[in-house]
DNA sequence: TGTACATCAGTGAACGCGCGTTCACTGATGTAC
DNA sequence: TGTACATCAGTGAACGCGCGTTCACTGATGTAC
């Protein structure tokens, strides 16, 4: 155990930075964008000497990258109930109202992946297991077949363009109808309208 | 008439320049983003000095908003037939027909403004004028309803991420499958599911 | 036609700035006696 | 308990770089005689 300053040890005080840098990495990215990430614009926000940046992170890709799980940590956190009794509408409900109430975390995960690479790996490599535990019994067919990739490229882009101005609070104030006009999507684009023409209609209960 | 010097006149030269700007402006942000778009790294990539690029724009910004229209020039041509003859089939058809044969304008238009506020701004300056005379009269209700605009938002997330992805290739080759599909998420998602639960279903016909 | 000159096109260096990264140094804290 | 010292935490300056922007200068071109 190394020596104690001012009540802390040096591995205490060590994490409160790396938490700290973390925390502001959330603010600049979910504020300005992945962007205005640099390591002296960080270590201003948190008012921390550039020194400590180095003591956590190698450079800005790794706290990117803290900053990625941190925000997903707070999604999964929030849909977590709802995904555990499969309820899809309570997924997006919690959702909703998570973004609503922090905005960064919907800039971080949906809005800044599009436009940059390193955000989109951490996307590919993170969502699909969140999405098949959100949609469950939902999804259907091989992820090789283009008709399957155009359904859920058509969803999963629906989806985010809906929470994305949903955070804007351009869609009005009512998180029910925006849950259920999220569900009724689901239903509506996973139900079978294949790309080779057959179009065997699979309609899905809408639930709630 | 001024001064001709090796054959073209000082305006000749200053808009040929002007043009080869925007087309490595073209270049950069079609392949690099927004963020590589530089005053030095354009005249670089056009073999110019860098006084040629304050010869004809006064900012990076205003570069940009060129470059915007350029790509949004080259869809608006190719669609423009397809558009006329009122077939959002051979809208879409047009668009992918593009969009494989020059990726680029697909960043720039559609993946790039979703994390950049000027090019985002340019969009909402243009889109909807375009979207209206390809959508026509699929289009019901009012701007204001928040149902209408779920739906919206809904429709262009779906299409947006349905263009980026056959871009870049993951959604196979068969271009008639694409274009195909894409009408048919058209009809699904403007089909009446009306956020207040009414869900009045006004199935439009799916055309070709 | 030939030459000397005026004009203009285009080059590249210069300036100040913020960046990522490193490190010498100050001063605060705990420890030994 | 009190003081002198060793250790370590944290600050801020320094370096080299690329940026946006400006401008002095070189040398190419057309023109006047």
């Amino acid at each position: 155990m190394s020596r104690r300053y001012s009540g802390q040890t040096a591995e205490d005080r060590t994490a409160d930075r790396r938490a700290r840098l973390i925390d502001f990495g959330v603010e600049v990215v979910g504020t300005q964008g992945v962007s205005a990430l640099g390591v002296r614009s960080v270590c201003r926000a948190a008012g921390l000497s550039q020194k400590f940046f180095y003591e956590s992170f190698a450079d800005t890709d790794v706290l990117l990258h803290a900053v990625y799980r941190a925000a997903l940590a707070r999604l999964e956190e929030a849909v977590a109930p709802a995904v555990a009794s499969g309820d899809l509408y309570a997924v997006f409900e919690a959702a909703a109202r998570l973004m609503e109430a922090d905005p960064r975390i919907c800039r971080i995960l949906l809005v800044e992946p599009v436009a940059d690479a390193r955000l989109r790996g951490y996307v590919r490599e993170t969502i699909p297991a969140i999405a098949t535990a959100a949609l469950g019994d939902r999804i259907v067919g091989s992820p090789d077949d283009p008709g399957v990739r155009m359904r859920f490229s058509a969803l999963f882009g629906a989806i985010i363009s809906l929470f994305v101005e949903w955070t804007e609070g351009s869609l009005g104030t009512d998180r029910d109808a925006f849950a259920t006009h999220l569900t009724a999507v689901v239903t509506q684009l996973m139900s079978g309208v294949s790309s080779d023409g057959t179009g065997r209609p699979q309609q899905l209960a809408h639930r709630r």
